[in-house]
DNA sequence: ATTCACAATGCATACGTATGCTGTCGGACA
DNA sequence: TGTCCGACAGCATACGTATGCATTGTGAAT
């Protein structure tokens, strides 16, 4: 009923060797044009496929990216996802899943090696870089997605790359825009303490906010979390002379659980009393209800670079040095937080929110 | 420097045979406690870790799922993906990605059968029925997850069984709710008009609605985009005396959409003059700004069932009868819709929609 | 006409594992 | 003590493809 047909029944059929069929379906391999087509004939009449397996087996390609994630309620990776796989089916790869929420480090290798990945994308936030440096340890090529080494020992020679957003600048950016703002008691809600896109952002934003004489006004924890965030935003705007009058969030998604404890626990007007800006600019921070300024990590560029890192990978066996990557972002101006004064000079007034989110 | 270690190389260090080896690895097979330990210290020593492609091929069973999928700006597939991935993995299985907008059946089908995948889930709402028919025909399990076959042609015996929620069920209840709650100009707007999910949302909407003696006022295709639902509820609710005073729209994705216009474009005030509910209870329906009252798609229990349909048919080799699995749902009731006035019974009164949103 | 280069093809083997079959060994049972 | 049985180990083969090497044929160049 499923006799799998194999090449060497499309061989004997088009009355050609096993390895005409082979060479048909391989790129680039010398093939008169009639038995291709004698072999496509007979392939297509028998609705041959060649085997993945037993051709990753022996050209040791297997033609599959593993890629690592933790969580996909924050639609930032769910878009990422998206356009990685939908990227490399142009290229005939295809992408194979390891999702875990806490992932433990030895085990997730050991499933991810059994398949022969050709390389690995890790875009776990909370991932132990101990992961990154076994599969590296391995020769297979891996990108770490919206994230770098944390410890880059002098030791072992940086084996593995990186692309991020440009996470210190946008930093700044956000804290210049509100000091633009006139706001002087801004209060930051972190992410992961430990993740490198929660320091390099509250680093880049310390920065900002020194260079106008202020530092952070309070501060909190949301861990990236929807929960977390809502939380730590009840904690800090309790009613009191010292509640900050602005806030930098330090994902979208936990940007919009503050909003909305802002506003309908708290019962403040944003950004009439409290001004909120976040970080990656996903689809959700264009939406009406909230309208969203935030710094944004643009995607579609952010994948290109972790695709062609892959490929420059891939092609050359000989490992270049590992290369990180920081793709520029720029400042989403919308309406969740005051506007700075329009300056003296002529310069055109500031479009539509709404024009710039569809863009 | 990466010479892919083998179960032969294992089988010297350990002094037995290359067949101790994979006996070792192989779960249910008769090997030694003494043996195992040997090599199971080999395999460690070395790094070894089997080959899965190799396997695959002598076994003729991947351990890999194919995933198909075309958008995921819809939470709910990114929630429903995350949950397959955890699910499948626990069982030793593992996701691989097939994502297209608009998949040409012929070109998914080709790549998807490379990978002599074990299974395949079929989760892109406007996909082809015919890919699902072409991969039966392979003999591999197809569970169609939030879609049933529309032609279900008395030639084909059925053959893909499907998962989805109590679409028929939920339209019923919605058209209840609003007419419970005083509505009488109630408005539809639909997804992609084609999909069994659309079509048997609206068929239970209409048969509530007749129930009290009422049929949809107005309606509107928003083809499940966020864009063209904007655009449907601005056409709709353009001012005027027929203005709807409820809307049904068919995901809750769209819904937001909805109530983004309606509040900042038109200015009309959501649930004062125009009721919106929605369908799917994805995680952003419980956000303050919108608490939107919906129809649940349980995930978890979605899923559940579509691994459990998946399993049956990997076990047993002779293929059952195909079976379409209907998860019953419940009306989350939050404050997007003038609530029906409160029953002259003692009732305990609607627990607060917060509290019912967590849960 | 002879040589040479080159394209096209077939033969044989290798990739790394699982498993049927045969053989050995030890112990239990009569 | 002899027989039988079960547990375990090894040998050999099969899975389906890619590719180096040798061979053949064809046209161009000499």
């Amino acid at each position: 009923m499923k006799p799998t047909v194999t090449s060497f029944d499309v061989a004997r059929l088009a009355q050609v060797s096993q390895s005409a069929v082979s060479r048909t379906f391989t790129p680039g391999a010398s093939v008169s044009e009639t038995t291709r087509a004698r072999v496509t004939q007979a392939a297509q009449k028998l609705g041959y496929r060649p085997n993945a397996h037993a051709r990753s087996l022996i050209t040791g390609r297997s033609r599959i990216i593993g890629l690592v994630l933790s969580y996909l309620e924050n639609l930032f990776y769910p878009t990422a996802l998206q356009r990685l796989a939908e990227r490399l089916q142009r290229d005939g790869y295809h992408v194979l899943l390891f999702i875990n929420e806490n992932p433990n480090a030895d085990e997730l290798v050991t499933e991810i090696l059994q398949y022969h990945v050709d390389g690995i994308v890790l875009a776990a936030t909370t991932l132990s870089s101990a992961l990154a440096r076994n599969c590296a340890d391995a020769d297979i090529p891996v990108v770490l997605f919206n994230r770098v080494m944390a410890d880059a020992g002098a030791n072992s020679p940086q084996s593995v790359s990186s692309v991020r957003g440009d996470n210190v600048a946008g930093g700044r950016a956000l804290a210049e825009f509100l000091v633009a703002g006139g706001h002087r008691r801004i209060a930051y809600i972190a992410g992961n303490e430990e993740s490198s896109t929660n320091l390099e952002r509250e680093r880049g934003f310390r920065e900002g906010l020194a260079t106008a004489g202020l530092h952070i006004w309070a501060r909190a924890t949301g861990d990236y979390d929807f929960a977390q965030a809502r939380q730590a935003a009840l904690t800090l705007f309790a009613p009191g002379p010292e509640r900050p009058d602005a806030v930098f969030v330090a994902s979208d998604h936990m940007a919009f659980a503050v909003m909305d404890a802002l506003r309908f626990d708290l019962g403040l007007r944003v950004p009439g009393e409290v001004s909120v800006v976040g970080f990656d600019n996903v689809p959700q921070a264009a939406w009406g209800a909230y309208q969203l300024t935030t710094f944004e990590q643009p995607v579609g560029p952010m994948i290109e670079a972790t695709v062609g890192l892959l490929q420059e990978r891939l092609r050359e066996e000989g490992a270049g040095p590992a290369r990180n990557v920081v793709v520029p972002g720029s400042l989403i101006v919308r309406g969740s937080a005051r506007m700075p004064p329009a300056p003296a000079s002529p310069v055109p007034a500031a479009k539509s929110p709404r024009r710039r989110a569809v863009s």
